[in-house]
DNA sequence: AATGAATGAGCGTTCATTCAT
DNA sequence: TATGAATGAACGCTCATTCAT
């Protein structure tokens, strides 16, 4: 079956370059045309790989995702303290700032352009948060749902507040501020 | 004498409707004729009262900020210890999950739809925006803008996951919990 | 009839404020709007004096006719001689070349929005074109309606170059080769 | 393999069928729609050839003009004297009368679309315009450009007298009387 | 497999005109 | 008489998708 394993593994190069065109732009405002000439291929070949724009942008995420939380999760490990895992924290992402913001920006943006009701609906995206989720609790070394969902949340908003453009929010300084918290809150924990 | 209509008064009618017809769509999706339908008049008179979709979101956004800022204070006050504040915050945003989520949903579609450079410079975004962050700061009583921009962006993040159709997170819960944590980390404080 | 004295009073005021008015954006581009803000009234105020744009328009030919053509008479009169009319001509055309500019494309610019085919049926058309004809007849001295369209057309020729914006065409300079022309043409004239 | 038109070949058609289409209603009074229609493919596939109306216009323009200039001067050639070459002019106008108004009346209207000051910065506009006057020097065979401008005043200026509907002006006498008004002023040329 | 020409509904916006007051 | 709110068809233009080659 090689014609198949080129198709696959064609297809696969295309979803990787696609990244950053939907960065440049967001979800909604770059168009088929714009994807197909950023990929170097014409608008059939575009759609004889992927079905629609929302498939495409479907097939992105789960890549993404996948990738994401194994990257994350090797980067973040070997912290001995909850604050030197916070630290840890904050300096990857400070350091992976423009990707996240980016990848924010444009999973945001596809929400918005899914009819309100259907987002819970899609696999992809609840399969996505699940495995975003997992990690949290890989991380944070503890089985409390209430505190992973805190985490996770902080983290979502400070990528947030730098999408509106704040600049005044520093990722070191809120992730330290994290780790103080969490110690003073669970003094027992060694991570 | 023209037809009996106060103009400004009926602009604030028309821009109170707004709201929910924004919310349904997002800025983005939801068209001008679709507004005006929503309202009840021709596109032609929604243009007599705002000059461009974005000029309606713009006024529309001031409005609820100033509305949004004295309301969530007004109901806020009262806590005797940060424990408490922070159940309260928890209440209030439950009680308004819908509304928070719905308007975090329309700020950032139209955002999504500015150029990203062009955000910070608009001047309703600059306004508002530091609205909201002297709301927090008079909401915790502490002057500490790393503190204060971790809670905005927690609650951020918190609506965002709403917002991503995240059911198993629960405002209360993860109110006390950012209660728990601060009395831990500032022992000494008793707002 | 006091009233009816008002009324057509007040017409004519507003029809002189109304060539400044097209002269800035031209007949096709401006808005019955941006007219009666101009003369300081409502859009129905406008409606009550002039049926439609079309019939405001007419009305301002009319008037301006009128006054171009016993303008230009009596400017031009008293040259003995044809290169002395000519020369008159050219600082006649120079002194008031933004006036003739500006009507020539107001003018061009109401024709462009008739239908071609019906533009000879309107009365106002023939009416001011015949105005303008017996007025070079009178200029020029002379019976010859080929002499006279020639001049005519050559006047014309002379503003439609100026409205394209070709800085090179020197009325004065025209004017008098023109003059040189005729007196060789017509070594008897002494008009 | 794509649908097999040839890209260039295709828009030069739809470009010539569009000077007849333009004539008609004019640049401004005629819509994409109606030029689709008329041409018969859709919008879509109109603004697949040309981004826009006024670049549609433009590439007409540059098109139209080369044509123009080398099949005037290629007709025109061969008069021995100044009133023969005005005779041939005057047969060229005639022969021609509707094809010279329509292009004067289209251009005219294109103009009346753009900003006045932009005009002569318009690249399209400066270069034709360049061109019709270099064939009036080659025509007249003399570098005077008074002169020049002369002639092109007034064969502008008798087209706009047809385009505003004067029948009684006779391309044939009008250039026969400018032949000999110029063999009078000029008695020692020959052409 | 790959192309790009073709579609057409729909976008934000405009404006001459009408009419209730 | 005078107002200006209201209309709605039409504008230039876009873009996800289809399909003949």
């Amino acid at each position: 079956m090689p014609k198949i394993v080129d198709h696959e593994q064609y297809r696969k190069e295309l979803l990787k370059k696609c990244f950053d065109l939907f960065a440049e732009k967001g979800y909604g405002s770059i168009t088929m045309r714009q994807i197909a000439e950023g990929l170097g291929v014409s608008t059939g070949t575009l759609y004889h790989y992927f079905p629609s724009k929302q498939s495409l942008f479907e097939q992105l995420a789960q890549e993404i995702c996948e990738q994401d939380v194994s990257a994350a999760l090797a980067e973040l490990e070997g912290a001995q303290t909850l604050q030197e895992a916070m630290e840890a924290l904050g300096r990857y992402l400070v350091n992976n700032e423009d990707y996240f913001v980016k990848w924010t920006y444009i999973w945001i943006d596809f929400c918005q352009h899914q009819e309100t009701n259907v987002i819970q609906n899609t696999s992809i995206f609840k399969h996505t948060n699940k495995q975003y989720q997992q990690a949290v609790y890989d991380f944070l070394g503890v089985q409390d749902p209430v505190l992973a969902s805190f985490v996770l949340s902080f983290v979502n908003g400070l990528i947030l507040e730098k999408l509106w453009g704040d600049e005044t929010v520093d990722f070191i300084e809120q992730c330290a501020l994290l780790g103080k918290m969490l110690t003073a809150y669970l003094p027992q924990s060694s991570n």
